[in-house]
DNA sequence: ACGTTAACTTAACAACGATAACATACGAGT
DNA sequence: ACTCGTATGTTATCGTTGTTAAGTTAACGT
């Protein structure tokens, strides 16, 4: 490994590499979302993500505020993933109970298999004294503010009760309602399973199944 | 409160007199417990629980074994008292059905009117990699464990499935798994309604009424 | 060749959880 | 009444954490 210096444009660096392209960025968030599904999110350390990085610690403040900047980013980012996943079903040609019941199946799927995020999006979603108040009037709209994408996701819920209720089917409660009952029943599935994963729960597949069922026949017995 | 016990007590106590009765390790989890609420677990400290208390920080550890310790007996407590109200309930001379509905019901008003501690006992439980070993062995009958009240209380909603089976009705699934199911429905309300109680949910009292519905209709729509 | 800037470093800070070593007060035994 | 062990503290200290400050190197435009 000879210190060149010039030329050859191929040395070895002493240091790790400018960021070549845009990669060093996105080398961090895997790096932190690696160490988040491995050791949990708790017990990962920035240090820790520097060194899988391979680079000092405060090399990551050059392109994230704090800790909390690289979790809202990971979750921002799997959060688009899951909306992008309700897009789909929503454009499948599907009567509005089956869309209702997909879904819901692929609500629960995700948040299982991104237990990390789905924590900090879902659950940890305290932003400690920073949300709790900017946000005094509910401008739930604004698409750059953490949070406001799960608005927009509760609404693709929200609109699968209205297309149901269009087809004919009388709601017990307004379409907002039943859509708050519904993701609450498989958030609560979701939210058990990820907080106590070790717990002997029933077979997964079962639950998922299950749940599935009961946030829709226990809302519309009739479907 | 004099404990002049001995003689004139001269000197002023450099040291916080020691506990009083039982209670010192009694204040430690009353500060912690306070501390918890108004700060929220994460930011709070093994020296300001000390410091509230009027200790020195290591003296905490006399008393539990490491920070964690102090949020596992929190959650054991709650944890009891929540039994103590199913426990009411379980002996109440009525259908099981209604037994159900009122287990469930009880059930969140008790998350509801108790935020804080649901929170600590239910979501922000770090499974502290305690119970993660403990449970390989599935003796979830020690009370003494850490964590065993929770398989505890559970093991009442179950009850109340078997005693519905054994009145002739026919579950769609085996009766811990029907409990799960219920359970993690009341605790997605409960969740919910505790980590974003900002957002503009729908009345209240509807949802409790209809997650109750939901919860037990959703799984036997005969009830 | 020079200066500017981006990208990264080492050094250091305050606060944390936890441990060790030392100090006091109380109760029992003699 | 004196002593001594134990419960109950304390102060001092360690290693680690998130984060900031200040210095260093490399690349690029001129």
């Amino acid at each position: 490994m000879g210190f060149s210096t010039r030329a050859a444009a191929t040395k070895a660096p002493v240091r790790k590499p400018r960021g070549e392209g845009h990669t060093r960025r996105d080398e961090i968030l895997a790096a932190a979302q690696a160490l988040f599904l491995e050791q949990g999110v708790r017990a990962t350390t920035i240090r820790r993500i520097a060194e899988r990085v391979g680079v000092s610690a405060p090399a990551l403040y050059l392109y994230f505020k704090d800790k909390d900047a690289i979790l809202l980013e990971l979750c921002d980012r799997t959060f688009e993933r899951l909306m992008r996943r309700l897009e789909d079903i929503e454009r499948l040609p599907l009567p509005a109970a089956q869309r209702l019941r997909r879904m819901g199946e692929a609500y629960v799927r995700f948040g299982l298999e991104h237990p990390d995020e789905y924590w900090i999006t879902f659950i940890e979603a305290a932003p400690p004294e920073e949300v709790r108040f900017t946000g005094h009037r509910s401008d739930m709209s604004d698409p750059e503010q953490p949070g406001a994408k799960g608005a927009l996701t509760f609404a693709k819920i929200v609109g699968v009760y209205q297309a149901l209720a269009s087809e004919g089917v009388t709601l017990p409660y307004p379409a907002d309602t039943c859509a708050e009952l519904s993701w609450m029943a498989c958030h609560g599935l979701v939210a058990a399973l990820i907080t106590k994963p070790d717990f002997p729960w029933s077979d997964r597949e079962t639950l998922i199944r299950g749940m599935v069922e009961v946030s829709v026949r226990g809302i519309v017995p009739t479907l």
